[in-house]
DNA sequence: CGTTATTGTTTCGGACCCGTTTCATTCAAG
DNA sequence: CTTGAATGAAACGGGTCCGAAACAATAACG
């Protein structure tokens, strides 16, 4: 079955999401700090510095330091690609996992919680 | 009808918009400024400073901050209330409101797009 | 009045994020 | 082997955000 969100109760969503953030104290992520792990969770593996930048439309810098600041934090880890050394193997951590899914808990109870 | 995601839709959910945001060259607003915009859209007025701060938990320099440069994208304005001067009343803008129309329709857009 | 409280702003210091550019390492091709 | 391409990281400069504390301006109260 489709999500179909009216327009009130999408920012209400986003309203209700961004204010448990805030109050949970969670370490805060820029949008693209969260799509950046977003992405190595959702996405397929592999995950290198480039393909995450094209993926993304963002520079690799971004990324470096969105995995420094992340991986920092135990959200994700890294790894040379042992087969081309040039590559840096992104790769998921219990952490990080955990993370998103209280995450996903916070959206998924928010949207519940929606008037109709 | 309640709005009922499952864990990886909500997360896909909020990579795609995100990502949207990133992509869309839109003003890099932090969680608190947005849950600030939000708010002063969705709740009813008045809003001051002291009760957006109080209902957001956060400090009262970050509301005048966000205001600050919330006011200057003109997403809000301010003005000083009449009756009792030492208030600023947040008011809406038609650029606000238009911000945040759009911003829904890319979460209503992205939530249609979910996989069943 | 003069004092105290309330409200919003400013300042200070530290930290972070971003884009561009430059650098180091590694692979690949001549 | 040497040169050039590709990958990721580091350095630089500008900008912004945050929390805590100090600062006006206004109101309320004795």
């Amino acid at each position: 079955m489709a999500v179909n969100l009216r327009p009130s109760q999408a920012l209400r969503l986003w309203q209700g999401v961004c204010l448990s953030e805030v109050n949970a104290g969670m370490p805060d992520l820029s949008h693209r700090q969260l799509a950046i792990l977003l992405t190595v969770y959702l996405d397929p593996p592999p995950h290198t510095v480039r393909g995450l930048a094209a993926a993304l439309n963002v520079t690799k810098p971004v990324v470096t330091r969105a995995l420094d600041t992340m991986g920092a934090l135990k959200l994700v880890s890294r790894h040379r690609d042992e087969e081309d050394r040039r590559n840096v193997l992104v790769k998921r951590t219990i952490e990080g996992a955990l993370f998103l899914e209280r995450f996903g808990d916070v959206i998924i109870a928010k949207a519940k919680e929606l008037p109709i």
